[in-house]
DNA sequence: ATCACTTCTTGACCTACATCAATGCACAGC
DNA sequence: GCTGTGCATTGATGTAGGTCAAGAAGTGAT
């Protein structure tokens, strides 16, 4: 009988104790099914625009997720040594922004992304992170006009309902600043 | 008999149907505990260095969380419209940097933080949005003097692993600017 | 209608950081 | 031992956005 079967007979899982039990199953179910892997320093694991499905832990070594803006610039958004996780927190449906490479010989472990997201609390939780990490990168690697373009996109409701003061506060301007670079989108859209 | 214990009796909760009964249970018995509060536009519900236990969720209305820093400025970390979830993913244990208030007249539901955190999954998950957090902050209100010692200060081992140029590159500047930064720092502690 | 208050805008000027270019250094390959 | 290649540093100059100050326009309270 496996050890499975073992908790499932003797834990109700809200339970404190089961809880824990439940997790360090859930964990060794994951790792029997991961495929651990060497990679070689500079090696590039993912590429921005591709369609990634996959997380990478790290056990030894480090790897680095990064962006390339318009101009070609690097713009770095996470180092991975030992023991972190790594991967893009896009939709697993959309071509990613990050590509990720070796920046020593490592080994790691590559698991798949969905993984048990059926529960919508985990679900909006890694929403989460994707809307944080687009912003790290905007912060990054965009000026103010088009950091400002995108907030417009992306929560064009939000425009209606707060000052733009706070707007600009948001994206890490002045109020003097974005009122500018409002009048240049405007000029630029006669 | 409560509905907890028929899911409990009937369903396994790592089988697919047990694990999103098992997630709707946890939502009803969470939403049971939770209570639900009125505020008007301007009321603060949480202010910058106190300790906080508490997240909000956002029935009707519109909050905001935002950091002030050294110089007195506002810096906007997050608006939070109808349906989104609001709070300083901090620590419980350690004093937030946000405060958190309403926009406009509000509907909200205030729950504790640390609801179901034994497991380590989704604590390495509300630490990733911590560390997220505090980036954005940074990146935010702080010059490139503080946003690279306060690298230097998190992550010590990376400074010795990477090249500088990386470096700069996560931190948002360039390596000029970084090894100009970095002369100061070791100018000053004379 | 008036007054206080806030928001947005505009102009003049300032500064943190970027860009470009040159130099010095370390280390790998020959 | 040289020599190429990538990294760090330094100087000169450019620029996006910040700061300060003033005015216009909207809003609410009396």
């Amino acid at each position: 009988m496996g050890l499975r079967s073992v908790v499932e007979r003797n834990c109700t899982p809200n339970s404190p104790s089961g809880k824990v039990l439940y997790s360090i199953l859930q964990d060794l179910t994951r790792d029997i099914q991961m495929k651990s892997i060497t990679v070689t320093k500079g090696q590039i694991l993912q590429r921005s625009g591709e369609l990634n499905t996959k997380v990478f832990k790290v056990v030894s070594g480090l790897l680095r997720s990064y962006t390339i803006d318009q101009k070609g610039k690097e713009h770095i958004y996470m180092f991975a040594p030992e023991n972190w996780i790594i991967g893009d927190n896009c939709e697993v449906t959309v071509p990613c922004d990050l590509f990720i490479d070796a920046l020593e010989d490592s080994i790691i472990i590559e698991t798949e992304k969905d993984v048990s997201k059926q529960n919508p609390n985990l679900k909006s939780l890694f929403n989460r992170l994707a809307v944080l990490q687009k912003r790290i990168i905007m912060l990054l690697s965009s000026p103010a006009v088009e950091r400002y373009e995108h907030f417009v996109q992306t929560y064009p409701d939000i425009i209606q309902r707060v000052p733009q003061k706070m707007i600009a506060s948001y994206l890490g301007i002045t109020p003097e600043a974005l009122s500018r670079v409002r009048k240049e989108i405007s000029i630029r859209k006669l």
